[in-house]
DNA sequence: GTCTATAGCTGGATAGAC
DNA sequence: GTCTATCCAGCTATAGAC
């Protein structure tokens, strides 16, 4: 039963992050202020206080966010694979495009450019969770994939080379779409290497 | 003919930039600032305005200074290699070498933390000259790599794995020595698949 | 080449009125 | 729940004395 006084917190709670995610987007993760927040929401800063405690609950809070729609998005992603080569395929697209489609969230959740913030435990939890949750999926996989690899490595060799791919893209060429660019180009080739190594 | 102004000249310029590495080292690239540098010095922060034009340009000769070690570094550690692998294995380790020994110059260099600052043309140039040297050195390997991809895409795929790996050990373990944690492990595992796929 | 003094900006956060 | 007023801190950079 929301009260309209809970749907107006709700919705309000809503725009702040929209508008930090924004400001992020814009200027860089680290230019997020409760300043400039308070500026294009309308507001004092103080008024920011009876939503968020601080700054940093802030940057929790959208990297939260962040990696709760990170595991909506692969598992949406990745759903109708059907070999272990299509699944790494998707895996590794579905890094691309998030970060493509999300790149605060992706520098927020998966780079760290704002060492004062350190997320809370109860996020860092739900990151672990996502991680673990491809591990078991590698795991799955144990007896497909032809090599001496533990599964943990295998999985942690996929992310490192969709992560290298993707910073990379996202360093040079931020605006193009998956699949284009100087490394956006090269996901079919790293799934060949992987493709000849493992089948 | 150096004079004696010449020499401490190049003295503080020196004590300096080794001081301004200290502060990024320790407390992340965007955390130097003139108060901070002139703190540690022990003199005022005018004074610092007498070295360099101002806080941009002290990133940018740290960044310049930065691609000139990485040269010599990358030059040293490969210079033995006798075959593609080894020349790639090479590569790679000393990727992440550099990043271990030199974490500031690894993020002001390879990541980009400090949105604000935008190097010089000339820094620029340096750092594409030293990719111009690798995409030659791949180049000359054109006929012992068994691979259908252009010499070009053959060299950022090495970059981007050695990237990812390394990003990844940076952000998870970077007190760790070259080829142990979680990530710095999976060096020979890469190799092992780009020997499998190209040999 | 160093300093003092200062301008002028940004920021996080709190007290307390309404 | 919003505001005004305020504090305190940090920063880049310049003017001008010595």
């Amino acid at each position: 039963m929301a009260s309209q006084r809970e749907k107006n917190r709700e919705y309000m709670l809503q725009k702040i992050l929209d508008t930090a995610r924004a400001i992020m987007r814009e200027s860089g993760v680290a230019a997020l202020s409760m300043h400039e927040l308070a500026r294009r929401l309308e507001i004092r800063p103080p008024s920011l206080y009876n939503y968020f405690s601080g700054l940093m609950d802030i940057y929790d809070a959208v990297f939260r966010l962040g990696f709760n729609l990170w595991g909506e998005h692969v598992l949406d992603y990745t759903k109708d694979a059907q070999t272990w080569q299509e699944e790494i395929r998707l895996s590794m697209e579905a890094y691309m495009l998030f970060a493509i489609k999300n790149p605060e969230l992706y520098q927020l959740c998966f780079e760290r450019p704002v060492p004062a913030f350190v997320p809370s435990e109860e996020s860092l939890n739900i990151s672990r969770g996502h991680l673990e949750d491809f591990y078991s999926h590698i795991a799955s996989l144990e007896n497909v994939i032809k090599t001496d690899l533990p599964p943990e490595q295998v999985a942690d060799l996929v992310i490192a080379i969709a992560h290298g791919l993707t910073a990379l893209h996202m360093s040079n060429e931020p605006n193009l779409p998956l699949g284009q660019g100087r490394f956006g180009v090269l996901i079919p080739a790293a799934l060949s290497v992987l493709d000849k190594a493992w089948s």
